[in-house]
DNA sequence: GTAGGGTTAG
């Protein structure tokens, strides 16, 4: 018995946990009530997996009190509260009955099922004990309503401490502040945790200066306060002030526990240097620390964010059946945030129990990676299931991608889930509904969402602004900076982005200027911005002066506005210039060459366009594919240069001929200068070619309605030759059409195009 | 045996 003794000390792990069983069983101790009840204990203080406790649990025939208000602790601890209610009838049928002390425990960590347990409490006769009071109370006051925890606490004719106590956090639980504060001044006496939960209310609220102020005031402060001063830093962002406090914490003595290394590891994660993130690993290892799987899972994550993936992973592994879902989805955003999707995606799949965090940073793994399409797919899986609901962040994501593709009917369908899941918008889900809307093509949704919401902020005047500038509509851009001045918020570098590419898109050559020279300090995309500007509207000379006066250097972006201007205006000299500064700076960007080839080819020098494919040809640099794509019915159909996959594509290649028969009818013309086409064996199509938005156009044409608006999104830019051609469909066809290209919207309709910047 | 602090996702 004695070396069981030892044993039991040491527990501090899984393996120890199970040498101890191990020797019982030895023993034959492991039916009995005393044993199992401290199995569980431990299983509960280690975080042991689910399968261990319930085969420790079964062992014992005729489980007693202890064992089974141990085994509810440990269900309780994991937060799993249906069984929780079931152990509880099971024990109830067996005729078990738990002294009054269960009650509070059960109560407390039964989350929304403890109305249950006060009306068992009530019917057993247990209403007046007074731990049992303050549990139920204390239900209440975390789980709500909270005015039933106030009823109680106005009943109570003597109120305990703890009763105080639990009334304020359970006020601050449902962010009432004022009743927190009034119940606090009234109190006939207080304690340490009185004063740490008003700190930690004001923390969570991020009102630090409060929080500051009451944590200063406190006569006593135990490791908890500091925690929560800590985290109240970590949480608002504040990482540099976090670790300064944790400086004083050590200085004055206080021995850190497993919770303020959480919280200090995460802060390092937050600020993302890999030196302070390794000078913590050497204090840690220094104290012989024992590390619970909180600790660990918070070093994944800092290792992920600010040292490196493998060392991350390294921990992860060693974790092993201690990994709960938090280790598992910092794991894996780790991948997703680098891009390697596939082992974020491996780890996904392979998780056992996975909740909407999980789901959030898959989905929004791929939409951050370009992956809108896969994103959409993964949230129609989620919804399929059972286990977790979507809630804002989930949404944030589909959102954004349905944006991305250009999906209007998705994003209809993303916004109805919204209400129909009652999920509550803060600013960054309306403003994910705004860009939604804007990079659909329904500037007049994104209008209004913008004007519902109650609260803005500086990005979502951002977005709304980019959706002008995306549509042409140059003066509301303009506008927009006045009206967010008002409301007294100050626009940024993005925001002026925003703003010079709507005067560059609608032509608003003198308000293009005015606004470029409110800007404080310009930064170089401001100046790139101008550049555009100018050479769009044929000031090639102001532009290139613009530049020389510079007072930084140049980047690609500047130069880029400054080709396309010369390509516009057929200006060679001035585009070789622009493009020998980007073959420098971007030498694989193929989109340079192509420029260039095109200003050649509207001069006729074709030997100088084989200089450029030659050179092409020697650096590596391939052509960047260009796709469209369409949506039909929920779906999305995309489509390369001469795409022969669809499986319509009969239909869309009769709808092509068809055209090119009438276009060619009405006098149209393949633009020769328009070289360095997509399709190498140009001659053997038909005259509309082959262009991905022609193939785009037509399948829409195939499947959609008469008279439905066709919206097609290409990820290069419209070149003039479909330009052309699109106008002319528009035209024959009677039909509005909506191409979205890279970073404009071109709205054409009978023989017309909306674009003011197109030449 | 009551009340206060912790890691992940946009």
């Amino acid at each position: 018995m004695s070396h069981l003794g030892n044993i039991v000390c040491r527990i501090s792990s899984l393996k120890h946990l199970t040498q101890l069983h191990a020797n019982l069983v030895y023993n034959s101790l492991h039916h009995h009530n005393y044993w199992v009840a401290l199995l569980l204990k431990h299983c509960t203080r280690i975080g042991a997996p689910l399968a261990y406790a319930r085969l420790i649990f079964n062992s014992v025939l005729c489980p007693n009190g202890h064992v089974f208000t141990s085994m509810l602790k440990y269900y309780a601890h994991l937060g799993a509260h249906d069984e929780v209610v079931s152990l509880f009838r099971q024990m109830q049928c067996r005729g078990v009955r738990p002294g009054t002390f269960v009650y509070p425990l059960l109560i407390r960590l039964a989350g929304n099922a403890g109305i249950l347990f006060h009306a068992h409490v009530i019917k057993l006769g247990h209403g007046l004990d007074r731990y049992a009071r303050n549990g139920i109370m204390d239900m209440y006051a975390k789980c709500g309503p909270v005015e039933v925890a106030r009823e109680l606490f106005d009943e109570m004719h003597e109120r305990t401490l703890a009763d105080w106590n639990s009334m304020i956090s359970g006020y601050w639980k449902w962010g009432n502040e004022v009743e927190a504060r009034i119940l606090f001044d009234m109190m006939p006496e207080r304690n340490v945790i009185t004063w740490t939960a008003m700190v930690t209310g004001y923390a969570k609220m991020g009102a630090l200066k409060s929080a500051t102020r009451y944590f200063n005031e406190m006569p006593e402060k135990s490791v908890v306060s500091w925690n929560a001063m800590l985290s109240g830093y970590a949480q608002s962002g504040f990482a540099e002030e976090a670790l300064r406090l944790f400086d004083d914490m050590m200085n004055t003595g206080v021995q850190p526990n497993e919770t303020t290394w959480v919280i200090v590891i995460s802060s390092l994660s937050l600020h993302g240097d890999p030196c302070l993130a390794d000078s913590i690993v050497r204090k840690i290892d220094q104290k012989k620390i024992h590390l619970n799987c909180f600790v660990k899972t918070a070093l994944v994550d800092m290792h992920a964010k600010c040292g490196s993936l493998e060392t991350a992973r390294k921990f992860f592994d060693e974790l092993g059946v201690f990994r709960n879902s938090v280790t598992w989805n910092a794991m894996i955003s780790a991948y997703a945030r680098v891009g390697d999707l596939t082992s974020a995606r491996e780890l996904f799949d392979k998780m056992p129990e996975k909740n909407v965090v999980s789901w959030n940073s898959m989905i929004a793994g791929y939409a951050q990676n370009g992956q809108s399409a896969m994103a959409i797919e993964l949230f129609k899986d989620m919804t399929t299931t059972e286990d977790s609901k979507p809630d804002e962040v989930t949404m944030v994501s589909v959102l954004s991608a349905c944006g991305h593709l250009g999906a209007l009917k998705l994003g209809n369908w993303a916004v109805n889930i919204l209400s129909e899941n009652h999920i509550n918008l803060s600013i960054s889900g309306y403003n994910s509904m705004i860009f939604m809307y804007s990079r659909c093509g329904s500037v007049e949704d994104a209008k209004r969402i913008f004007q519902e919401m109650v609260t803005r902020d500086v990005v979502s005047y951002n977005i709304l602004i980019a959706g002008f500038a995306t549509h042409g509509h140059g003066k509301e851009a303009i506008e927009l900076i006045s009206k967010m001045k008002e409301e007294g918020i100050e626009p940024d570098r993005v925001t002026y982005i925003g703003v010079l590419t709507a005067c560059s898109h609608a032509g608003l050559l003198e308000e293009g200027w005015k606004v470029f020279k409110s800007i404080q300090v310009p930064a170089v995309d401001h100046y790139a911005c101008m550049v555009d500007l100018l050479g769009r509207l044929g000031e090639l000379e102001e532009a290139k002066k613009l530049i020389e006066s510079m007072p930084m250097k140049a980047h690609a972006g500047v130069y880029g506005s400054l080709l396309n201007a010369s390509r516009i205006h057929k200006r060679v000299e001035l585009g070789e210039l622009a493009a020998n500064n980007l073959f420098e700076l971007e030498p694989y960007n193929s989109g340079n060459y192509i420029l260039l080839s095109n200003i050649y080819a509207s001069a006729g020098r074709w030997e100088d366009i084989d200089r450029v494919r030659a050179t092409m040809r020697t650096v590596g640099v391939k052509k960047t594919i260009g796709w469209s794509w369409v949506e039909d019915k929920g779906k999305m159909h995309k489509f390369i240069v001469g795409d022969r996959s669809h499986e319509q594509s009969e239909g869309i290649y009769r709808i092509l001929s068809e055209l090119g028969r009438k276009m060619r009818r009405d006098g149209y013309t393949a633009d020769k200068s328009c070289v360095l086409r997509d399709v190498e064996d140009e001659e053997k199509e038909e005259m509309v070619g082959t262009h991905s938005e022609k193939l785009a156009i037509c399948f829409a044409l195939l499947v959609s309605e008469a008279g439905a608006i066709i919206r097609v999104v290409k990820n290069l830019r419209v070149c003039w030759d479909c330009h052309t051609a699109i106008k002319m469909i528009s035209k024959l066809e009677q039909r509005e059409i909506i191409v979205r290209d890279n970073n404009r919207f071109h709205r054409f309709s009978n023989g017309l195009c909306s674009c003011k910047d197109y030449w």
